[in-house]
RNA sequence: GCGGCGGUAGUUCAAUUGGUUAGAGCACCGGCCUGUCACGCCGGAAGUUGAGGGUUCGAGUCCCUUCCGCCGCGCCA
């Protein structure tokens, strides 16, 4: 580009820089030869500006203008005219002005790009991975790009004017016997011993609250390596945050005042403050999940002793092998066909229901149901109290033990709740979940942790760890919008004695629990500070905000479902010296698949 | 690991019941064109129908195996 240097951006030309003498810089967008005149819509990260290239302008430009083509690197002098009036495009920005042309540099030709760079063509996804660097040009990915670049400064800034320290954390570290699969990296100077990536920076920022450093945060890179959906990749980042000296209301503050001034200032939207409360056993019972979309206006009663003795097997036979009977009303159903109602009760199979009864009132006022005749007249009066059923109402019962009554009415009421558009206008719902049991139990019947092992409980809960342990709170909070989980954190046990007893309900003797996480047992004799924090998954808020299909849409180079980079071609072979060196040797051959690029 | 959907020209799609030489738009290449902005007009080239096998006189189409992509289950906070 010799001497030449940019004045100005493509898309930043404006009726004020008329006259002027630029230099602009960018890929051709598309060229419109008309033999005499020569149009070219330059572009670059800001947009689109039209150069022309006329023969009576420079007679050289106009003639090297006729080689150019798709996604030629151009650097192009000229003067900024303004265009004549019936030649404005006032479908773009810069569309009242146009650079003439009286220089031209060709600093690079360009291969046809292989799909149209249009924010609407149609493009297979595959197709998009292959040539991301020609997807990453459309404006589409360059918007939610920088929305997310302007997403981390605002958080970045929230935090450092709040007082806390940007620390880094390290990306080798220690394989953990809980939570995800570990990505494992063989250490070359102590063979058959291994780093593994971190999860989260979960136990070494607790350790920096344990040495003083008070309010730490960090935009940590996280990893696991399990199977990959639309809002799960393998590695994530987390807006990461810990202080000390606090309770739950003072992280909630920051996190709130985080969230907010985020929306404020990438989408220049004011969220409601405060943000709502609801606790877990509230939003189990109403919504069947602990992240609720509570813009859907439907919600979920309990019938439980309205049907616990009445002739339906179903419904009293699950309530006597301890389970319950609860149900999702959906006012004005008219128009879900008897057709539909049959597909539900399918999907319903699917989602781990063995049925799913249902109610229809009709306008006079009867009941239409199959299960209508066993029910007695007390029965159906509490029935219809207690869910406020009225003509064209329609109720769908689940009668099983707790966890699949829950999962299954929250499934129904979100598919409900979008099909029959009963979703409140309302854009933006954040919402915090308290009050979490700390534990939970697994399929087996086990006594498992809910969240992580280093929660704390609520200090009221912490007599009763023993002796009721699964009726005791914890300190874990959520924020959760619109559906979806953007944040969580909590109190973490400062105290050795309080987190050997967590450890011990676990099934760890404290031998063994000093065996897994004796360092951090160590340190928090050391002098821990009570501390507490969260963390902040910011590829999904990223979505939330940018508003894309999968996370593919906000990371610039994700991972496929089958966790391949096709545009690096990753994972890959590797040389045999460096596994020699590694003191490694592959026990199967490597997958003759390993061409991810060639479909 | 499992279930569902998909894979045809660079790209987006079409191709009757299994039936002639697999078509079209855009892109691309060549030509013409001084006011376009999805420019226009004329012409052209372009295919291992993801791969392999099978059935058949004949397979894009049917069967089997396999690879890749997407969505979900399992898994995972």
């Amino acid at each position: 580009m010799g001497n030449l240097r940019r004045t100005h951006y493509c898309g930043e030309l404006r009726a004020e820089h008329v006259g002027q003498r630029v230099v602009v810089c960018g890929w051709v967008h598309r060229r419109r030869d008309h033999g005499g005149v020569v149009f070219v819509d330059l572009r670059d990260r800001t947009g689109l500006g039209q150069v022309v290239f006329k023969p009576d302008a420079s007679p050289e430009a106009h003639a090297r203008a006729d080689v150019i083509r798709s996604e030629y690197v151009l650097v192009v002098c000229g003067v900024l005219e303004r265009r004549a009036d019936d030649a404005i495009n006032p479908n773009l920005p810069t569309g009242e002005v146009e650079l003439i042309a009286d220089e031209l540099r060709i600093v690079n030709f360009a291969t046809p790009p292989p799909f149209p760079l249009e924010d609407d063509a149609p493009v297979e996804e595959s197709t998009r991975m292959r040539y991301r660097a020609h997807d990453l040009r459309r404006a589409v990915m360059q918007r939610r790009l920088e929305l997310r670049h302007r997403l981390h400064q605002s958080l970045r800034a929230a935090c450092v004017e709040d007082g806390f320290l940007e620390i880094e954390t390290p990306i080798l570290t220690r394989a953990t016997p809980e939570g995800a699969r570990d990505f494992l990296v063989p250490s070359r100077l102590h063979p058959g011993s291994f780093f593994a990536l971190p999860q989260s920076p979960q136990i070494i920022k607790q350790l920096l609250m344990v040495a003083g450093y008070d309010r730490y945060f960090q935009i940590a890179r996280c990893f696991r390596d399990e199977d990959l959906r639309a809002d799960r990749q393998l590695e994530f980042s987390q807006l990461d945050l810990e202080m000390s000296f606090v309770g739950v209301e003072d992280v909630l503050e920051v996190l709130e005042e985080i969230t907010a001034r985020a929306f404020r200032e990438v989408l220049d939207v004011e969220l409601a403050r405060p943000f709502p409360r609801l606790s877990y056993d509230e939003s189990m019972a109403r919504y069947g999940t602990d992240r609720p979309d509570t813009r859907i206006e439907l919600e979920i009663v309990d019938l439980t002793d309205a049907v616990a003795d009445c002739e339906f097997k179903v419904f009293s036979g699950a309530v006597k092998s301890g389970g319950l009977v609860r149900a999702l009303p959906v006012p004005k159903a008219d128009e879900v066909s008897r057709g539909e109602l049959d597909r539900l009760v399918a999907l319903a199979q699917e989602w781990g229901a063995k049925g799913l009864a249902w109610i229809r009132v009709a306008d006079d006022g009867s009941w239409q149901s199959p299960i209508a005749k066993f029910l007695s007249d007390d029965e159906r009066e509490a029935i219809a109290s207690r869910a406020n059923l009225e003509p064209g109402h329609l109720i769908f019962f689940m009668a099983d033990r707790e966890s699949v009554v829950c999962d299954v009415l929250a499934r129904l009421r979100s598919e409900l709740g979008h099909r029959l558009g009963r979703v409140a206008d309302r854009p933006w719902e954040p919402l915090f979940v308290l009050d979490f049991p700390v534990f939970t139990q697994d399929d087996d019947g086990k006594i498992t942790y809910m969240h992580m092992p280093f929660v704390a409980p609520r200090e009221e809960d912490i007599g009763r760890i023993r002796s009721h342990p699964l009726e005791i709170r914890s300190t874990h909070y959520d924020l959760v919008m619109n559906g979806i989980e953007l944040g969580s954190g909590s109190l973490r046990n400062h105290r050795s004695d309080l987190q050997l007893e967590i450890f011990e309900v676990l099934g760890y003797a404290e031998a063994s629990a000093r065996e897994r996480f004796g360092f951090l047992l160590d340190a928090l004799d050391s002098g821990a500070p009570p501390h507490g924090g969260f963390a902040f998954g910011l590829d999904r808020l990223a979505l939330l905000m940018a508003g894309g299909e999968s996370l593919r849409d906000v990371i610039a180079f994700p991972k496929t479902q089958r966790a391949q980079d096709l545009f690096m071609q990753a994972p890959g072979q590797v040389d045999p010296d460096q596994l020699r060196d590694l003191g490694l040797r592959l026990r199967r051959k490597p997958d003759p698949a390993q061409d991810p690029g060639d479909s």
